[in-house]
DNA sequence: ACCAGATACCTGTCAGACAGGTTCCATCCA
DNA sequence: TGGATGGAACCTGTCTGACAGGTATCTGGT
């Protein structure tokens, strides 16, 4: 990583001036001089960036224009900044992937299906995975989890976060961060969704058997068996699409 | 989908006061208001906004906060701004992904390998797609890339170009959008870091096998044999990953 | 050495202004 | 009548200056 990193920063261009014809937006170009700057020093998450004025009479431009650039920026969760306090550089932050999938979601250029197919690429590895390598204290919270869900099983809502809950939970314990970004960024999707295919089921018997896919994925975890952890959650998964066929969706 | 963004527009809370205590940052309350807005009307890509000045006097702020939160919602490419027109709805973009993972690896908070490690998962399963699901069109293109990263062998930026391209090709051959966001988010990423792969290959026969594994994806694809694609690319990722650990990353 | 107040700095928001780009309509010419 | 042209209205991009309120730092006293 610190090759890469090297690489990184040497690649980054030294300063010049900024395009005044108007070719480029000023803000954008800011954007990029930040970003560059960022990579230029190397900063890692927690570290402290020049204040907007500061950058203003670097790049000759008035504050307005750095103000929306790390507003940009802040947007993106690549930088955080506050009221009074300088501007920080962030670490990564799944929300960002989240709203642009609730989007394109929104706007009918995904379908839930699709969404599906790809969770259960994705969560039937992160299962193997985090069966593998998940501690003792992962174990207990994604079994804690699903024992939640029989608990508060009248409770819709609750089961509901219980179950985003317990798939974030494995793409945690997977022990890689990739894996946890995208799984997480299911979940605000999955908030506008997850009603519709637990009242598709039939009957509570019908979702009760859900919670105990749940609770046996849970248990294959426990048991550090990658192959009964990845064919539940492969389970877990038609189940739901079933679910969510049978619903008309 | 037509169910599920009805629900969506009624989900969406009616407009009410900005609070103006400073609990929350004016631009971030209308940022979410102009998402509202686009619940609230079910806009969608191409569908334009009310101007800033609009949004500016309907929630009693400045221009400037408007402007602000326009341009947070366009750093996420959920807006699409420009000089002079009336901003409108966009549509789904990777680049944002793209930007994001881009930061984590800057950041040491993803490694490379665990990169890797979820495109073989992604990428396996895109090309058991695309065997199934490419169209002649499709198929030809792929294998176009294929060629063309033998006929360029000796230039390895443009042999890197082709290569991502390749495999953004088949993430859209798989007729699934939320692969394709996926596929081309490792874009960014692969762009700083397919070099050290590449040269750390021992000679030009290692290499040379590479291009080999992606005429073999490309032959799978073509002859829509979804097993031979899922093996072929598997194989392709395994030796990726060896070549990086040749190379000490 | 430690705590409290003062101070300097920084961000959040506002108002007004102007240049340049886009859109649309009305007018004029063929 | 239809198309081209011109202009007006509107919109965004950028700048300047200002002020309130939050944060961090320094100073002075104990």
């Amino acid at each position: 990583m610190a090759e890469v990193s090297r690489r990184l920063a040497e690649a980054a261009p030294a300063p010049a001036g900024l395009d005044r014809r108007g070719e480029t937006r000023l803000v954008d170009q800011v954007m990029d001089r930040v970003a560059a700057h960022i990579r230029r020093h190397n900063l890692l998450p927690g570290a402290i960036l020049p204040s907007e004025a500061a950058f203003a009479a670097e790049f000759g431009v008035s504050r307005a224009v750095v103000r929306e650039a790390f507003r940009s920026l802040s947007a993106l969760k690549l930088i955080d900044v506050g009221a009074g306090r300088r501007a920080r550089v962030s670490g990564m932050d799944a929300s960002v992937l989240g709203v642009v999938v609730e989007h394109a979601v929104r706007c009918d250029q995904i379908t839930i299906h699709q969404i599906y197919d790809v969770r259960r690429t994705v969560e039937t590895r992160t299962a193997a995975l985090a069966a593998l390598r998940r501690n003792e204290a992962e174990a207990e919270e994604i079994a804690g989890l699903a024992a939640a869900m029989r608990r508060d099983f009248c409770e819709a809502e609750r089961v509901m976060e219980h179950d985003i809950a317990f798939h974030e939970a494995i793409s945690r314990a997977c022990r890689n961060p990739m894996f946890g970004l995208i799984v997480a960024s299911f979940g605000a999707v999955t908030r506008q969704t997850w009603r519709v295919g637990w009242t598709a089921r039939p009957d509570d018997g019908a979702r009760m058997q859900s919670v105990a896919g749940h609770e046996e994925i849970a248990a294959a975890i426990f048991a550090q068996d990658p192959r009964r952890a990845e064919r539940a959650m492969a389970e877990h998964f038609d189940h739901s699409v079933r679910a969510l066929l049978m619903a008309g969706v």
